[in-house]
DNA sequence: TAGATAATGAACATCATGTTCATTTTCAAT
DNA sequence: ATTGAAAATGAACATGATGTTCATTATCTA
């Protein structure tokens, strides 16, 4: 069959230009990257670059989508490394802080300070998303909360956002275990108070 | 004097360019905005525009310095409005939460989302500093914290920065006041764990 | 009124973008 | 091995933004 090895050929371009681009991010930020700068670290031809996406923005966006996909295969291993994922005890936070443990090049790119705003504009609903429905379990419509429960759920986000860039931005110094601990001690207690509930704390 | 209606002269060209900007943040963001969008809203020449500013940064940077300004000026009135500098009790986020109050349009077009990487490169190392000076009064030498102490002084201004741009991008929807005790709630008791203090909630 | 300084806008060189197209390469099917 | 279809190529091009230059005009002080 001829399209499995085009397939393969048009895949392994798409390879090419998405390291490139991660490699890049890396030296000088997203923003400083030309297309043209792509295409050199690429050994790629300009047009090649317009056959396969519509703008430097489309190809991020590409290595986000190949982000989610394997972070949700990683999250669909039953119980591959992770014992993280019995019902009652899965946290979504320690699941991002384990699979960008191992994922640290692809990660570091798109999450850290160099990724840019587009990639934050992508990750932000992509979080949020996982962990709402997390902590929907966890939140009782009481509206008598300390903290506007809107409130609360941004501020619980971003911090996890903030916790997990400042970790790869600064060559993951600890443990995800420990980041993820990290991460409960310093926003838990406050969540709690704001919203007069209590979550599990490990 | 010659000197004073020459600078009047430059001044006003100056606000109409910092205004243009100002104003087309808050219609399409930093990112999106052309020298030419700044000079057809100013109604000013091209020239002009080179004559004052090295580029939209350059720009950029001397609206954010005019803020510094209006802070720092709003800060040194005693007791203007602000019962908030009484030496024990005074809290920087207080402090910013109103000033924002008063300055909507300023704020909301730097700290605001729209406002982009470039501001935030230059606020958070600003914030950072008037909030380590506070918070270095509160935090003792101990080395076993639950938390390493930068990872804990990055969260507390992370977070405050969150609450500061989330208050403006939804047009302040609660007082000044109750953004910062909703701050308070939220954060204190996770940086007290962290280090094993207690700052005062007030 | 004269002299100095600021503002102007047209013209220009440079650079990145995204498109087009004729040509070449690659590979599966025969 | 040959062929034909899909993919890759790179030169050429149009467009639009950037930042500079310069001769001219406007503005204000002395």
């Amino acid at each position: 069959m001829r399209e499995n090895k085009t397939d393969r050929r048009i895949q392994r371009t798409r390879r090419l230009l998405g390291d490139a681009l991660l490699a890049l991010i890396e030296e000088k930020g997203y923003a400083a990257i030309t297309v043209q700068d792509i295409l050199d670290r690429a050994n790629l031809g300009r047009s090649t670059f317009y056959m396969h996406y519509r703008d430097k923005d489309d190809l991020l966006v590409s290595e986000f989508d190949h982000f989610k996909e394997l972070f949700e295969h990683f999250e669909s291993q039953p119980s591959a490394k992770g014992r993280h994922l019995q019902s009652s005890e899965y946290s979504p936070s320690l699941a991002f802080f384990r699979h960008a443990g191992g994922q640290h090049r692809l990660y570091k790119a798109l999450m850290g300070k160099r990724g840019g705003e587009t990639v934050h504009k992508l990750l932000y609903p992509y979080i949020s998303d996982l962990m709402k429905t997390h902590l929907e379990k966890f939140i009782p419509d009481s509206k008598n909360s300390a903290v506007p429960r809107e409130v609360a759920i941004h501020f619980f986000i971003s911090s996890f956002l903030t916790l997990l860039t400042w970790w790869l931005d600064h060559d993951m110094p600890y443990t995800a275990e420990r980041m993820d601990q990290i991460f409960q001690t310093l926003t838990l207690s406050g969540f709690n108070s704001a919203l007069g509930i209590r979550l599990t704390h490990r």
